[in-house]
DNA sequence: GTCTATAATATGATAGAC
DNA sequence: GTCTATCATATTATAGAC
């Protein structure tokens, strides 16, 4: 009604939006919302709302709530596994233990606070979406699963990893232990590099094979997995 | 409409419900439907549907959705609260890191599992109820993140528990990776009381002052945590 | 205690103007 | 690319019959 005499001129006002990133806004704003109300509670006029635009403007960008949706929880899990491979990718090949784990966690850990709104909102709707959204997304939550699983494999086939622990079991602690800093980190509170490092140190000293604390490098390594 | 003629004479159907157990029955589907939907997507038709009666009757039992979902919340954590602190003070009075935490490991996942569309519930939902709703569930949250850490700074003041660690970030890392079951554990694949082994497993020598694996009690005490 | 009927409001999605 | 207007449907909660 007001003021959209100029606008054919320009591709889009400039809000808070640049340029062609009317896509980027809604899935942020979308992710935000999600987190906070819901899946059946976010509206997609409340989405355009935050955007300052009108529920119809959306399907310009996407065809349903459950495409957008769809892309919220991709991005969530993605990030958080990009972040992870390259930290390890960039670690020396035969990296001790705790200097993995270390690694991993604080990747894990930073991704997951950095883009907060995707990851958190992933987490708490990722059961309330409709079955067919969640069965999609499912393989990439599992293709991250596995990728964990098989690091740590690979240092318990080093004897790095007492033999009595269970991989996937450790791997689904080591998740819920994470994931669950969504709903309690607070910058004001804590310190990432400190968070990281209380539970890579938890972690570390629960799965080694032996005590090490004093000269990690000294210990020779055990092969092969023992028979029970 | 069809055969409600000897209505009077009995207080209830024999359909599923017992005796006064309506309000049981509401309670634990609601608990059901709002784990699987979300809390907005969960209408009051879905919950009434549930238990064979109509929306309009659930007024006569609650005098809101808020009122049922806050009670809903509620029981996820006090039944939890409840089968750890009987389980604790069932042990004796100077047990060890190891099998205090054995203990409450167990008690925790035991009833965590057992009212799963409570806990799971509480734990998806929690995040998206009305802010006065979730307020005023806080204080329950609170008590029993409260109870976990003074029982391990209890331990850390007697020395079993090694002086660097932060309990309050291990409480966070223990509820998640506890909580994080309701998400994974699954009757078929797995065995609670090997669940709880794994993870007491890890925590305790993840946590413990210093290496003990082959006789605990021989060690002597440490006391006063020490300054850095 | 449970029912029917209804009020007031909000939803996802579409069509077509600009 | 964004808007307005609209459709068909669903929502919480209340009132009052039985």
């Amino acid at each position: 009604m007001l003021k959209n005499t100029a606008k054919s001129a320009l591709t889009k006002l400039p809000g808070e939006t640049a340029g062609a990133g009317s896509r980027h806004l809604i899935l942020e704003t979308a992710a935000r919302i999600f987190r906070h109300e819901g899946y059946a509670a976010t509206s997609l006029r409340a989405i355009a709302a935050a955007c300052n635009m009108k529920a119809g403007s959306l399907y310009y960008h996407f065809e349903s709530k459950d495409q957008i949706v769809s892309e919220v929880l991709d991005i969530g899990v993605q990030k958080v596994f990009d972040s992870v491979k390259s930290a390890v990718q960039a670690l020396a090949p035969g990296a001790t233990l705790g200097a993995t784990l270390h690694c991993a966690i604080e990747a894990h850990l930073r991704a997951l606070l950095h883009a907060h709104d995707f990851t958190s909102a992933n987490i708490r709707i990722f059961g309330q979406v409709p079955a067919p959204v969640r069965e999609s997304h499912r393989m990439l939550r599992r293709a991250y699963e596995n990728y964990w699983r098989e690091m740590l494999e690979q240092l318990q086939r080093d004897g790095a990893i007492r033999a009595e622990a269970d991989l996937q079991q450790t791997v689904y602690f080591l998740f819920g232990a994470m994931n669950w800093a969504t709903e309690w980190y607070d910058d004001k509170r804590f310190d990432l590099k400190l968070v990281a490092n209380q539970m890579a140190d938890l972690v570390v000293l629960g799965l080694q094979a032996a005590p090490e604390r004093a000269s990690p490098e000294l210990r020779p390594k055990q092969r092969k997995k023992q028979v029970s």
